[in-house]
DNA sequence: CTAATTGTAGTAAGAGTTATTACAATTAGA
DNA sequence: TCTAATTGTAATAACTCTTACTACAATTAG
């Protein structure tokens, strides 16, 4: 992954598990990440997909956490923002006529999902409660 | 990563692997990846930095491995062509004065090189020999 | 009614990726 | 020695992705 999302939405997850009770503007999280407020409330739009938050408009409008803390785990949030491989990108057109250009994208497709899964396994006993523990 | 370098790279280590005895072209490679000769001449140059490949100019010039199939693995090719991790990047400038802003690079940091070092693992007992043994 | 806030479209700057052209340097073999 | 094939590498262009930012309609509390 070459972009901050991962980054980006541990932190607003953080911040609103930091303060269940508030309802948190897009801009107060914004400021905390020092990042523009709309790329904010874009990520809060996909953690609302999620079923993960709950957003109030208007006036003393803002966002929460809908979930508790202990049911979100960091392989969660990286299954909603991962946007490519580990690995990165197979050749689009390997040579058929060619022993290795034949079968090697078979072979690397099934990698690339034996390592998403490694992944996944490494992220899966971490959930946001245990990751906000850490801050104070 | 968001590019194909593991998949070239893997391929072209590939096709030298199957012919250990000859001299092979950046066209004829290329030909195989279905790729632009330039890109396999520059992952050559990589490769002979490495150590792996040796590489003759001029005409009936080539290249081969120079180390054999078994000693290298695809986490050493991982290694070679990582540019990004595989959680992204952190923001640059969290806010200081929230205590979540203070700390989450840290935390974050240290989970990248957690998750770098477990796809290592996922990738160490895999070799270049294994890997070819597919293609036929 | 007012002020604060979300939702979202549109645009721009910058970085990274791949393809491609071009050509000097090198080398085997006739 | 000459020729043809090949590597090494610089330069450029097209394309995509990422982030920042502006703008403004829609919503809502007080």
């Amino acid at each position: 992954m070459n972009n901050t999302r991962f980054a980006t939405v541990t932190h607003i997850l953080s911040i609103l598990a930091k303060s269940p009770d508030e309802w948190l503007s897009s801009d107060w999280i914004a400021g905390s990440i020092q990042i523009n407020p709309v790329i904010v409330r874009k990520e809060l739009s996909t953690l609302q997909q999620q079923g993960w938050v709950i957003t109030r408009k208007g006036k003393e409008g803002g966002s929460k956490l809908l979930v508790p803390s202990n049911e979100i785990t960091l392989a969660d949030i990286y299954k909603t923002v991962k946007n490519s491989d580990v690995l990165g990108k197979v050749n689009l057109n390997p040579n058929p006529k060619c022993p290795v250009g034949k079968d090697i994208n078979n072979e690397l497709e099934g990698l690339f999902v034996e390592i998403y899964e490694t992944v996944l396994g490494a992220l899966e006993h971490r959930t946001l409660e245990s990751f906000v523990k850490k801050f104070n």
